[in-house]
DNA sequence: ACATATTATGGCCTATAGATCATACTGCTA
DNA sequence: TAGCAGTATGATCTATAGGCCATAATATGT
């Protein structure tokens, strides 16, 4: 896996992937992040802000890391929500 | 650049290294990002959290982007707080 | 179609982020 | 060493995130 993301909403999308790549429900990575299956919907349809705290909650727990890297070249298409 | 980052300290650091790659203050990536100077200080001294809408304008206005990947192997050089 | 699992929504409440102002601290450098 | 640019800190205020409960809406399987 593999996302870029320019806004929230991009997180929210490249969560719910993961979180689907690993076969969890909402319930599940609720249970092991320790955020609430609300927030988590919330967060994966983009409703509202999220704080840097929940979302690296949510990653650790997917197993997932952020990089910060200067803006590419980077292809159209890794980006999910163009439509 | 390009800097992994899993918790919001990393965030933080990794938009003061930006900024000072860009030769920019803090009230100057205040004005061009529309983020208080006070704040920023605060993100980048990993002071309370942030908002993810915050850091994205940060980001906006330093030319950086996120990508989100697997937890590599990332090598632990790629931080910058080991100590 | 029904039962059940999953996700979404909405309200209430508390904690806190960020705007804003004021001011303090920390280098520089003239 | 005085002055200034840059950064940090601290307070107040308003908006909102997320914990939490209830429930509605949607899947999914049988």
């Amino acid at each position: 896996m593999k996302t870029l993301a320019r806004n929230p909403k991009n997180i929210g999308q490249a969560i719910r992937n993961g979180r689907r790549a690993r076969k969890l429900t909402q319930k599940q990575l609720a249970e092991c992040s320790g955020v609430w299956q609300e927030t988590i919907s919330k967060i994966e349809n983009g409703v509202g802000d999220t704080k840097l705290e929940t979302v690296f909650s949510l990653l650790a727990a997917l197993d997932l890391e952020i990089q910060i890297q200067d803006r590419s070249k980077g292809s159209v298409a890794d980006f999910e929500d163009i439509f």
